[in-house]
DNA sequence: ATCCTCAATAATGTCGACAATTCAGCTTTC
DNA sequence: GAAAGCTGAATTGTCGACATTATTGAGGAT
């Protein structure tokens, strides 16, 4: 317990939620003596970190040119949502088999607590319990390698994470998603688990791009 | 084209191929100072290397106790071929409606180079041959994301640790499975070639998995 | 014989210093 | 006036030194 706490608080761990929240802004440069002083630790510390992260994806390291916070571009977004969907139908495919009568009857509260959500329009108390509802799954399928990487992957795409909500009627139709994975799971149905949550996943795709799409046009319309 | 091979001869990349290319054994103990002097390098760099290698699953590394070639063990191995014939299947799927005449000549010809192998029962030719047919499809795929993720895993010291090709008649099956794959690339089928490469890894995951079993075979049988 | 203690050794973790490099702003030149 | 060249500050990369920590092995007590 005292290791886990003190790997919470090492330089890595300390840089990752700081960047992850959002305390620097995509391509900022990350100078290694004002973050040392910041986070206060010692140079050595934050290159060891530096160098975790660059290997994470989080940030670009480039010889002789220091740290940058890295910039996830429209592109990279939706093949991380690509890769995304490919992960978790495997994860839901598995899960289908293992999945456990209480962790069952955990899902099958969330998504009454999102329907509350849906019919009282709090899109970003729905996207919370939605990350909670793939997480349980995750941890039905019993699948370390595949649940580490996908953890590395949902950070990167963290900066898109509440555009797809906001398309209208999105919320809804994801709900009834979810319903669908569920009855899936429900039913030990590996096949139907998987390609409902490719499906679910294929949605989120589209509305993704939906979102960027209308991201370019207000861009181009603020200025004239 | 210098930053290339620079980055091939640096310690990261030096001890990487060291490791999967088997020169150090499983669990074995990485001392960074005569790693520094085996590479020609500071020890610095292999602290680096070391940090990267550990993020990236191929050593373990804990805290005063220095770094060790990281074990994988019989059900990460299953795992990590599971996550890759996930993210290959998509692969697959996406090369299908970008492949270029070019490339489809390019793995027409490798298919012809793995009979000639196969016919030979030259199993370490094949396995090469087999690792470029892959990445001609990766590189068809066009997917950035999918393809760092894959090439991070550990795949390639799987084979290494539990010898997967040795098989009997696994070469000729493997063959047909290739036919197919790029029967369905040719056809630009995006179906047909996300099935026919899941197809081909669910075998290839079969044989692991015959190999970890003969492997505990073996294992009683000699102490006995 | 077994366990414990404790010094000797070897390896890691961290810091400071300095060289090497980049970058911005200024000067020179055409 | 613009482009090329130069200078100096800021930052990174690397090395050596030293403190800290594990590990090993010998010797002694029970």
């Amino acid at each position: 317990m005292t290791k886990r706490t003190a790997a919470r608080h090492d330089a890595y761990h300390q840089l990752r939620e700081a960047i992850i929240s959002g305390q620097f802004h995509p391509n900022e440069r990350l100078v290694e003596a004002s973050i040392a002083g910041r986070i206060g630790a010692g140079r050595t510390a934050v290159r060891a970190a530096l160098v975790r992260l660059d290997q994470e994806g989080l940030v670009t390291l480039e010889h002789n040119r220091g740290a940058r916070v890295r910039l996830i571009s429209d592109n990279e977004a939706l093949e991380i949502e690509q890769v995304r969907a490919a992960l978790e139908g495997m994860l839901a495919r598995r899960a289908a088999s293992r999945i456990s009568a209480d962790q069952l009857r955990d899902l099958h509260e969330m998504i009454d607590r999102m329907r509350g959500r849906v019919e009282e329009g709090d899109s970003i108390g729905y996207s919370e319990l939605n990350a909670t509802f793939h997480q349980v799954i995750w941890a039905a399928a019993d699948h370390p390698t595949g649940g580490r990487l996908l953890g590395s992957l949902k950070s990167q795409g963290i900066r898109f994470q509440y555009q797809t909500a906001l398309r209208p009627g999105r919320a809804q139709r994801s709900l009834r998603e979810h319903e669908a994975i569920f009855a899936a799971l429900k039913a030990h149905d590996a096949d139907a688990a998987e390609s409902a949550m490719r499906d679910h996943l294929a949605e989120v795709l589209d509305t993704l791009q939906w979102a960027i799409d209308s991201q370019h046009r207000t861009a181009r319309w603020l200025p004239g």
